[in-house]
DNA sequence: TTTTCGCGTGAATCACCATTCACTCGATCC
DNA sequence: GGATCGAGTGAATGGTGATTCACGCGAAAA
């Protein structure tokens, strides 16, 4: 192991830092944020528990670098996927079904990511995240809202509401689709996405137009 | 103090009890599970730590028990208000509006007994919870289903996904009304209600007929 | 009144983890 | 080929909070 930072170093402690990094979200991935204790993550990077700390100066900040790590992705592709929609409508229903179809994907870290409480510190990262999301589909909401036909509503407690229902519908303990083949978790976005639309106002024959022509990822 | 059980020493002992899930209840109600702790508790109750145990054979166990306690009382005033409804549409909405209004009243213990983790053992009397009030809005979902001209959906997905709504759009950290006065929360649970009928296929004049309709009951 | 029982006590114990730090050792530098 | 630096180590530390337990004390039984 070397020492003066030689860009080789420097490239060798940022492969480590990413090591870091993605076994904490593996564990996270399998056990929940209660699973990413500094000794498993050390255990599955393959380095010793104080290692961690030359490259993060506490578990809260590893665990806020992780969820920001997972905000940043997620929120991306919703944004991708309704900038590529042909009207403001189409881009509200594609961003819930991105959001709805990757997290289903991904179930667990998406519920370690958004719902698990660690402390309070964290707490305040995944504030962020929840708002993000809830942010980027009240943008949404409130393009379709001023543009059209749709009853006047309050984005501030619809757009967390939709997020609150995609997590519990989709994610949460008591949400179906265990063994999911990927016929099912396909119904299951819809189904979810069409909840959602039609919450906001959009009417029945509208919402299941508009998730018919949604594009919805297959994978994370 | 006494021993034998005299019928007044076991008066005494139950009273005791319940100052004890009392007083767990008040504080889960102001800082969240977090902190229900036994010194907590038995502090506030007024006795030792050790006491505590004399009556509960561990905090998991009390834990348990208040998060019982709560659900039975909330489950049973969504009941009511559903079973005092005329029809079963009306029954739904009032059901979900019931729900809505309590949580809200009492915003921080619903928050604490239906979404805050503990620890695994406590986390299945959570899910029960949950899974109570899944199963009551699923319940009265399908009747109206069955009695009526509903589109058909998906209860195992529709129900969850409710109450996820309802619990991040009024009682979740992004919630609006902070400083909620009596009216502005009135109509929170009204938007609520709204959204949550709509997202089933209610259309919008109806769901809004209904919602005006409910009984919305002011406190807890 | 005396004896007995068992509740209530709270300091001590235990368990669990994050965090630290004195030390090792191998890779660079001269 | 030394000299030196600093990443890596992992046992020890520290803090937090649940749980235990040996004892005191006062109410009931005799």
């Amino acid at each position: 192991m070397p020492y003066r930072r030689t860009e080789n170093v420097v490239r060798r402690l940022a492969a480590r830092e990413e090591a870091i990094l993605a076994a904490a979200t593996a564990i996270a991935g399998e056990g929940g944020m209660a699973a990413v204790q500094i000794a498993a993550v050390a255990g599955r990077t393959g380095i010793a528990a104080g290692t961690i700390y030359r490259y993060f100066p506490s578990k809260t900040e590893l665990i806020a670098e992780l969820v920001t790590a997972v905000a940043e992705r997620e929120i991306g592709a919703m944004r991708a996927a309704a900038d590529a929609a042909p009207g403001p409508l189409s881009a509200l229903a594609a961003c819930i079904a991105t959001f709805a179809a990757r997290a289903l994907a991904e179930r667990r870290l998406a519920w370690a990511a958004i719902a698990e409480p660690v402390d309070a510190t964290v707490d305040g990262v995944r504030l962020d995240f929840r708002q993000s999301l809830a942010g980027e589909i009240g943008a949404r909401i409130e393009a379709v809202v001023a543009g059209g036909h749709l009853p006047d509503l309050d984005a501030a407690i619809a757009a967390p509401a939709i997020v609150g229902a995609l997590m519990e519908g989709l994610l949460g303990p008591l949400a179906p689709t265990h063994g999911a083949e990927a016929g099912k978790a396909r119904a299951a976005v819809q189904t979810a996405t069409l909840l959602a639309l039609r919450a906001i106002g959009v009417v029945d024959a509208r919402a299941r137009g508009l998730v018919a022509q949604c594009v919805i990822p297959n994978h994370g």
